[in-house]
DNA sequence: CTTGAACTGTCATTATGTCAACAATATTAA
DNA sequence: TTAATATTGTTGACATAATGACAGTTCAAG
């Protein structure tokens, strides 16, 4: 299916790098509202199952601060105030001040945390092996060295 | 550099699909910020350039509901409506009763919203040319088919 | 023709994201 | 040591998005 059809569109997207732009971005969209969709069963959202996923996979000794949150979910640490909030509500992680330092939260994730996301991990791992199933592996290689190329001409001064 | 590098990560990704779901969302979400970095000179979000952009090649005769924008931004009608009320405080578009049909607003440029959306979409060219221009031709056709096939997935029943 | 279904736009609620400003705390320079 | 600078988390204002409910309108089945 074209991306005419898939958008609704009367009318073809004429220039190409505006179409791969296009198809880049809304790639990305549908695949976060799917893991929204598939975590929603959760009571998770994306943002909420990534802190989950971070505090698994990604801490050096099972804690993070809300700042370092925020740089690998690539937000402002602003928005990790009521993330943690949200999820410290819930009884998933929780703040712990740091020994040394009185401005800084350490969050770790709680027993119910880590229970929630070994579950939510095995559907999502699931999925992810359906939604990608029709890239070969090597073309998946190729496929990340393009958006890595992509990522980092971003980040060149315009 | 590595996505591990990218995302201030302590450890790899250690599941190859996993990697690559991480490297669509992220891609997807670092254009969608470069446009709204981009469109912030002009006073436009990157919604409110869609918008414009939609009325400016996508329509018949110039015109969209609310309903129809919704459908092609791939966001709730209901969303449409904030979206639409502050486009229209600005003056770049006009809601129009349509005549036979007292349930929908048609939705029309201005002449300021034209002339911002020529303006904008100059910069916004420029820039995706920047910024793919480290994939070739026929890599561009190759990773538009990818990720065509990636979506489709998406939508075929889990 | 009337009744019920479908559609359109709006609203409230909740969650996420931006940015700018702030107080408290740490760190660095003089 | 003191003064300037930087960092951390929080808050408020604003924009976007999902969902569910609603009234008004249109359409279709009977």
């Amino acid at each position: 299916m074209s991306l005419q059809e898939e958008l609704n569109f009367p009318n073809p997207v004429l220039n190409p790098r505006h179409e791969t732009m296009i198809s880049l971005v809304l790639t990305g969209a549908l695949l976060t509202k799917e893991g929204d969709r598939l975590l929603n069963p959760y009571g998770l959202t994306d943002s909420q199952f990534n802190v989950l996923m971070l505090l698994r996979y990604q801490t050096e000794d099972g804690q993070l601060n809300q700042t370092q949150l925020g740089r690998m979910l690539l937000v402002n640490r602003s928005n990790v105030t009521g993330l943690i909030d949200r999820m410290e509500k819930a009884g998933w992680v929780q703040r712990i001040s740091k020994s040394g330092d009185r401005r800084v939260n350490q969050i770790k994730l709680t027993n119910a945390g880590r229970r929630l996301v070994e579950k939510a991990e095995k559907a999502y791992f699931a999925r992810i092996e359906q939604v990608l199933a029709p890239i070969s592996e090597s073309e998946q290689i190729a496929l990340k060295d393009m958006l890595s190329r992509i990522r980092q001409s971003i980040h060149v001064e315009p």
